[in-house]
DNA sequence: TCCTGATCATGA
DNA sequence: TCATGATCAGGA
């Protein structure tokens, strides 16, 4: 078992130190096996990312570095650098919403710092042969932050007023609310028309895909 | 072609 | 069920 870094330069020399690397490679070295591709392995290459770089194992609601201050994100991008996924980051909320505000959210306080790795998700490149990117530390500037406290805001409200079922994937320009469940009859609770407690579906915070290509492309640019 | 809704694995 | 890690895949 690898140790959690004692430092952010610690955790940034240990990024490094993996990028280039095939997923063959680091998966070989770390005796993790290989599965044929993602399809019922959707997790395994933010895993094996975590391990190579001492992040806890966990399903605690707090960042992988909690230490540092730090959250891990791995993001499949194709040739020309540009991601191939939205990025989820948090479940939303759906009840005992009183005193949740932008500032003590979960979604602000997991992105305050994310340590962003960037995977070769292609799917045409077998998985042991996609390989690690460079990492990338990122803070949100002062106009990502306000953007995405906007939408977040105004995903809340729909919460908030009861109208979860009129949310869709369509609303929030750099935020969007998904389903987040095993599938379609997961069910959670939330606040109905009447404000009543109805049973529903699971919902996530997800990143949308031109929200992490400018935090990729702004990091190309001031390299 | 790609986005939205659906889905997969695992641990507590 | 919720939280972690996400990607799949069919219909628009």
């Amino acid at each position: 078992m690898i140790s959690t870094p004692q430092s952010q330069q610690e955790l940034l020399q240990r990024a490094k130190s993996i990028a280039g690397l095939t997923f063959g490679e680091l998966a070989a070295e770390l005796h993790i096996p290989v599965p044929p591709d993602l399809k019922r392995d959707k997790g395994w290459v933010g895993q094996l990312i975590e391990t190579a770089l001492g992040a806890k194992a966990g399903s605690k609601p707090e960042q992988d570095f909690a230490n540092l201050g730090i959250e891990l994100k791995t993001i499949p991008i194709n040739s020309a650098g540009f991601p191939l996924e939205t990025t989820f980051v948090s479940l939303a909320p759906l009840i005992q919403t009183a005193g949740v505000n932008w500032y003590n959210s979960h979604l602000r306080y997991k992105l305050s710092k994310v340590l962003w790795i960037p995977i070769q998700g292609e799917r045409q490149i077998p998985l042991a042969e996609r390989r690690i990117g460079s990492p990338i530390l990122w803070q949100p500037d002062p106009q990502q932050e306000a953007r995405l406290q906007q939408d977040w805001e105004e995903l809340m409200d729909y919460i908030v007023l009861g109208k979860v079922h009129e949310i869709t994937a369509k609303i929030g320009e750099v935020l969007q609310l998904r389903p987040k469940g095993a599938n379609s009859r997961a069910k959670t609770k939330g606040i109905g028309q009447n404000g009543e407690i109805i049973e529903t579906l699971p919902l996530g915070f997800y990143l949308r895909k031109e929200f992490t290509a400018q935090i990729l492309q702004n990091f190309l640019r001031n390299k």
